[in-house]
DNA sequence: TCTGGGGTCCTAGGACCC
DNA sequence: TCTGGGGTCCTAGGACCC
C-alpha cells in the first residue's frame, strides 16, 4: 500500500484471446461478431472471442459437434494460421522490449519483464504498454504486476475479468486483507503450476482455494507432492522461485513435429511418405535453430477415440551428432516402418529430434565425421523451400509434386497477412 | 464420418560401480 | 555364495503449461 518506495515488479503482459484478436486485426469486420478458432486439422475450438464465451461455447470443444449450431446462431470459425499469429507475437516482443531490459518470452502471446519503480509508476507503465500495443499492433493487451510470476499471472486474470480495471492489475494496490479476500475466490486449480491432478487430490486434502493454498505448509506440501506445489505455494506468498527456460541461451532440449490427418493413412507407402515429410520439417527446425541432434524418437498411432487404440514408437541414436536431413530420414524411415500395421487406419503421426546440441559445439572423431557433400543438402533444400514455397523440393518421398490427400486441412484460413506479399491486406482510402 | 501441436521439468526405478 | 550401503547415470512416464 505504500505508494512512495521503489520495489521491483514482474510484469506479465498477456493478449486478450490472441488468436481471435490476431484475426480481426486484419478482418475489422469481425469486431464484435462471435468468433472462434480452431485447431490444425479444423479439429476443436482453441480460441474464444469474449462473445462466444459468452455464448456458452465450451473451450476444446470438437468443431463438428458444433459447426451446425454455429451456422444457426451466427457463430464465426476461422483455421489456425500459425504464420500470421507468430509473425504479429514477434512484433509484439520487440515493442515489450522497449520497456525493460529483462524480458522473458513464455508463448506466443505471453511475456514476462521485470521492473523496477514506485507501485503508482508501474501502473503508469502498464498503461502505456496497452497503448502502444493498441496503437503499433491493433492488439489489446492486459497486465498484471507483483513481486512473483505467478501472482502476476493470477493480477492478470483479475485485470481480464473485471473491466473496472482497465487491463492492469496491480498487487501492490491492495491491503493484505483485501489480497487475502482475493485468493479466497480463486480456486486453486486455477493456480499456475497446479493443474487437474494435482487439484483432485488438494480437494482431498480440504485445499480447494488459492488462499488455502498459500497459507499449506510448503515444506509438508513438498513430500505430499513434488517440488512444483511447494514453488507455487512460496510464489503465492510473494517470493521469486519459478523461472522461465531461457530458450535462447539453452538450444537444448528437443524439436518435435508432430500432425494428425485429414484421412488416415493405412499403407507402408503413404507412411513412407509421411514419415519421410515430418522428419524433414523436424530437421528444418533444428537447423533454423543451429543445432546437432544426437537420438530421435517417432511414433505413429490409430484415433485415440476408437478402440482399440494402437501406437508404434521407436527411438534411437545416430551414430554422431547431426544435422543432416538424409540421414535423420532414412534413419528414422528404417525403425518405424518395419513396426506399423499395414491395414489399420493410422491418423497421426510424430518425430522428435532428442539431446539437442549447438552446432559445432565439439570437434567429431574423423572416423564419425558425416560426408561433407551431405551436409551441404539440407541448406540447400531450405534456401529453395523458402524462395519456392514450402514443400518444393523435399527428400526421397517427401519430394513429391501432388500433395498427398492425407494432408492437413484448413478450409477456412485467413490470409498471411504479414508474411506473403500475396496476401497483404489492402487499404482503400475513401 | 469428423476430437491440436508443441514444449519443459520432475520423479521413480533400474543398471552399474565402488 | 551371500551380504551391504551409497553414489551416479539414464530412461520412462507423469504432470503441467500455452
Amino acid at each position: 500500500m505504500n505508494n512512495a518506495s521503489t520495489v521491483r515488479r514482474f510484469a506479465l503482459v498477456d493478449v486478450d484471446s490472441c488468436f481471435v484478436a490476431c484475426e480481426r486485426v486484419f478482418h475489422p469486420e469481425l469486431a464484435g461478431v462471435p468468433l472462434v478458432v480452431l485447431s490444425n486439422n479444423d479439429g476443436c475450438v482453441v480460441a474464444r472471442s469474449r462473445e462466444a464465451k459468452n455464448m456458452g461455447v465450451p473451450m476444446g470443444i470438437a468443431w463438428f459437434k458444433l459447426r451446425e449450431w454455429a451456422g444457426r446462431h451466427g457463430l464465426v470459425a476461422r483455421s489456425s494460421n500459425y504464420e500470421l499469429y507468430g509473425s504479429m507475437s514477434s512484433r509484439l516482443m520487440t515493442v515489450l522490449s522497449e520497456f525493460s531490459a529483462t524480458t522473458e518470452v513464455y508463448s506466443l502471446d505471453e511475456a514476462f519483464l521485470q521492473l523496477r519503480g514506485t507501485p503508482s509508476e508501474l501502473v503508469a507503465t502498464a498503461r502505456e504498454i496497452r497503448r502502444r500495443i493498441a496503437h503499433d499492433l491493433g492488439l489489446p493487451v492486459s497486465v498484471g504486476i507483483a513481486p512473483s510470476r505467478t501472482l502476476a499471472k493470477t493480477f492478470c486474470h483479475g485485470a481480464k475479468d473485471h473491466p473496472r480495471l482497465a487491463g492492469v492489475g496491480s498487487y501492490d494496490q491492495y491491503s493484505p486483507e483485501a489480497i487475502d479476500a482475493i485468493l479466497d475466490k480463486i480456486p486453486a486449480r486455477d493456480v499456475w503450476g497446479i493443474g487437474r491432478r494435482i487439484a483432485g487430490r488438494l480437494d482431498g486434502l480440504g485445499i480447494t482455494t488459492a488462499l488455502q493454498l498459500r497459507d499449506s505448509d510448503p515444506r509438508h506440501m513438498r513430500t505430499r507432492f513434488s517440488v512444483a506445489t511447494e514453488r507455487a505455494i512460496r510464489e503465492l506468498r510473494g517470493t521469486d522461485c519459478v523461472t522461465i527456460a531461457d530458450r535462447d541461451a539453452a538450444r537444448t532440449g528437443q524439436v518435435m513435429f508432430s500432425r494428425s490427418f485429414s484421412t488416415p493413412v493405412t499403407t507402408r507407402d503413404q507412411m513412407h511418405q509421411v514419415i519421410g515429410i515430418y522428419a524433414q520439417q523436424a530437421a528444418t527446425r533444428l537447423r533454423q535453430q543451429g543445432s546437432t541432434t544426437a537420438g530421435f524418437w517417432a511414433f505413429a498411432s490409430t484415433s485415440a477415440f476408437v478402440e482399440p487404440f494402437h501406437q508404434v514408437s521407436i527411438s534411437g541414436h545416430f551414430e554422431a551428432p547431426t544435422a543432416d536431413p538424409v540421414s535423420i530420414v532414412k534413419q528414422i524411415t528404417a525403425a518405424l516402418l518395419p513396426r506399423m500395421t499395414p491395414g489399420l487406419k493410422h491418423v497421426r503421426a510424430g518425430v522428435s529430434l532428442l539431446d539437442l546440441a549447438p552446432a559445432g559445439a565439439q570437434e567429431m572423431l574423423e572416423l564419425f565425421a558425416p560426408d561433407p557433400r551431405l551436409t551441404v543438402i539440407g541448406g540447400l533444400v531450405d534456401k529453395v523451400n523458402k524462395n519456392c514455397g514450402r514443400g518444393a523440393v523435399g527428400i526421397g518421398h517427401a519430394g513429391l509434386a501432388q500433395p498427398p490427400d492425407w494432408q492437413m486441412k484448413r478450409d477456412i484460413l485467413s490470409e498471411r497477412a504479414t508474411t506473403h506479399w500475396a496476401e497483404l491486406a489492402s487499404v482503400s482510402a475513401r
